[in-house]
DNA sequence: CTTAGGATGACGTAGAGC
DNA sequence: GCTCTACGTCATCCTAAG
């Protein structure tokens, strides 16, 4: 908890007195509440002397440092202010169910240049969302389930200051069924899996044991096995989301049949020395492209030289990907992310794609500071586009063990995609 | 023999939707 | 009230390569 104030920028005096006072229970924002309250009240230069300053508020500090107090003053009503998952979780609109005179008014401190795009799973612990939107402008996040552009869920919260209006889909628009999108599951698929879409594509697959199990189990039988065998064994399917391949058999998916749902390239995460596991892994974490692709398509008409993209925890690159497939020109791409095997898929999925831009790797957010975010930008001339989802290990469902919220280990990284995202916007704005 | 990395299964709960 | 889902983690075992 100390570790995650620091990284906010608070000294370690402010932090043990908040904690003191606080009690051990307190979470970060009844803490930097209580900061935020007793600091406020004083002058400006007094509760900001420059040496205590984290570097990575170096230059815009003081102006940063009080804004981050004051969106941190700012608490969440439990009761009314409870951001609401929409029901069908459509967003402002889908390919299929284009809403008619969709219009949304931004608060004025939320519009670019740059634009930017937020993303993060859909599900997390009550008032995360609250938090997030809290953060980013006070803009409703846009709940998406991917199932309307996939054979497969993906229930992701997106905050972003893009037009919702004109938006269109990547052709050719995929196979919406597991029927369509495995053609020769149709022979094997029993009456009585009812399914047509997956579930959410995570990091972990069913073992083979467990598909062994289930083929003993129907093998017992001879026509369509009694219900109580029949709802054991979909269960597990959806569980692990699982296929039919054979008569009897189901498999989890195929690295390249999850790179195929998800929007990517067959084999864009093959080869180069990356073992399966670290491809379950990334897909695991990736966006589906063509839900984002729909939501960027906006950016076509605006930018036909080309964008300049400043891409936090890239993953492997869905956002590029996008973008490419949207026929949006890439300049300049300043992507950063940890993973050396991600950023291997994504160096080759550019030169693969003969992109004429420059790509131009990062591996630590943490370390990308004020000095090296104007260097950067010095070079690149601004972002038009800032797109970023940060870890969700701590909000996820599926996580049992560290499940811990926005102030988990790694979704806490979460505060320094506003730290960027406000720094550039002010290194942007300021007059030259 | 040692080591690295894949494979396996156990692990619990919040919160949405009905 | 009930059912269902979820960008996950860990200790341990197994296997192949060195």
């Amino acid at each position: 908890m100390l570790l995650l104030l620091a990284k906010m920028g608070y000294t370690v005096e402010e932090c043990s007195i908040a904690m003191e006072r606080c009690g051990p229970e307190a979470s970060v924002v009844e803490l930097t509440d209580f900061i935020c309250a007793a600091q406020l009240s004083r002058e400006a230069d007094v509760y900001l002397p420059d040496d205590d300053l984290k570097p990575r508020y170096n230059g815009v500090c003081k102006i940063k440092k009080r804004k981050f107090f004051e969106i941190c003053k700012k608490k969440n009503d439990p009761e009314t202010e409870t951001i609401r998952l929409p029901n069908p979780m459509i967003g402002f609109g889908v390919p299929s169910l284009q809403l008619e005179s969709i219009s949304r008014s931004l608060p004025d401190s939320a519009i670019g240049p740059p634009f930017f795009y937020y993303e993060n799973v859909a599900l997390a612990p009550k008032g995360v969302w609250d938090t997030i939107s809290r953060f980013l402008n006070d803009i409703e996040p846009e709940f998406v389930d991917s199932k309307y552009f996939c054979a497969t869920a993906r229930k992701r919260g997106y905050v972003h200051n893009l037009p919702v209006q004109n938006r269109f889909p990547l052709v050719p628009l995929p196979p919406l069924t597991v029927q369509q999108a495995f053609p020769l599951s149709r022979k094997w698929w029993p009456q009585w899996d009812p399914r047509e879409k997956l579930n959410c594509i995570q990091t972990a697959i069913g073992s083979a044991k467990l598909t062994e199990r289930i083929r003993n189990a129907l093998e017992r039988f001879d026509g369509d096995p009694p219900t109580s065998v029949q709802k054991s064994v979909l269960d597990e399917c959806r569980k692990w989301n699982l296929v039919w391949v054979g008569r009897n058999k189901v498999a989890p998916l195929e690295p390249d049949e999850m790179e195929m749902l998800l929007g990517f390239p067959k084999n864009h995460t093959r080869g180069g020395g990356i073992s399966r596991t670290d491809r379950y892994k990334s897909l695991g974490n990736s966006f589906q492209v063509d839900t984002v692709a729909y939501h960027l398509s906006v950016l076509k008409d605006m930018f036909p030289d080309g964008i300049n993209l400043l891409s936090l925890f890239s993953g492997i690159g869905g956002a590029e990907v996008a973008l490419h497939r949207l026929g949006i020109k890439l300049k300049n791409v300043v992507s950063v992310e940890k993973s050396k095997v991600n950023r291997d898929i994504v160096r080759s999925w550019w030169e693969q794609t003969n992109q004429a831009g420059n790509l131009i790797d990062f591996d630590d957010v943490q370390a990308l500071d004020g000095e090296r975010l104007e260097e950067v930008i010095s070079y690149v001339g601004g972002f038009d586009l800032i797109v970023g989802g940060s870890p969700c290990n701590n909000l996820a469902g599926s996580n049992r063990v560290s499940r811990d919220g926005l102030e988990g280990k790694e979704s806490s990284l979460f505060y320094d995609y506003f730290r960027i995202l406000d720094l550039v916007k002010s290194i942007m704005h300021r007059p030259a």
